[in-house]
DNA sequence: TTATATGCAAACTATTTGCAATGGT
DNA sequence: ACCATTGCAAATAGTTTGCATATAA
């Protein structure tokens, strides 16, 4: 088993959840990437590692993994119907490139804010997100 | 004619586009709304007012009138899978009840974010969307 | 008149589910 | 041994498309 899987093996133990080869692979491929992922995706990835792994299974864990909290759960784009996935390691929010879907991660700029509007609307602020829009400097330098 | 259906029949002679019974209708319903409606949403108010359409119709028609600018599209909430569509008034954002599925626009506390972050990165920002989810006040009386 | 928009039915994509078999604890 | 998880195939939800017909300009 590969040092990541271990990471993945140890995080599935102290959950306190059942620990299967298919759960470990999922949770590493997640916690490998740099970016958000859609299940399709991971789907692909681990067909390359040679891990005969369902689709549904990885959407089954992808749920379970968020109703965890152990990762994210998201649509990244307006105008794909794909949702996409992410280990959350600290709270943060995405930069996206709409010419070639680069995505950065920010820091959040609401801190202040939330308590604020939990005050003036009686709301109970719980979560939040916030994606931004653009062209990367890249992608600015291309005409069309 | 309604008044409210004259509204979006000057709204689509303006965009110099062809005003059609449908189109005409699916802007209608965005404009009355007060909150974004998906397109089974906007069919089934539709069907109320015996106006026969069909859901492709509308479909075609959002896709169109998002690329004219006229409508924003978007994914409410990270459960489900329907887009939502609300015509565009002014740049707000929501905050969204996950109890209840109540929605209230809220201002934009990011304009001076945008700017610093555009230095910051070198992105040339386009666009934005927050989404703040908690229980409103009514919902957290509410045990389980 | 003619190009664009619509209705209808069928296709498609992402996701979910039922059920029998498998595997973790 | 027992119950949670998986594989597989089939179902579903939301959205898109092809084609003949209708309609706005």
């Amino acid at each position: 088993m590969s040092e990541r899987e271990n990471l993945a093996q140890k995080i599935l133990e102290n959950q306190g959840v059942r620990v299967t080869r298919q759960r470990r692979l999922i949770l590493k491929e997640l916690i490998d990437s740099l970016k958000p992922l859609s299940a399709a995706e991971i789907h692909r990835r681990l067909l390359k590692e040679n891990s005969g792994i369902q689709l549904s299974t990885i959407y089954r864990n992808l749920k379970f993994f968020s109703s965890r909290g152990l990762i994210r759960e998201f649509n990244l784009d307006r105008s794909r119907k794909e949702k996409f996935y992410e280990f959350i390691e600290s709270h943060h929010h995405h930069l996206i490139c709409t010419s070639c879907g680069e995505i950065k991660c920010l820091g959040c700029p609401l801190e202040d804010y939330e308590s604020e509007l939990a005050e003036r609307t009686g709301y109970q602020i719980n979560d939040h997100n916030i994606k931004i829009y653009g062209l990367c400097p890249e992608c600015q330098l291309e005409d069309i």
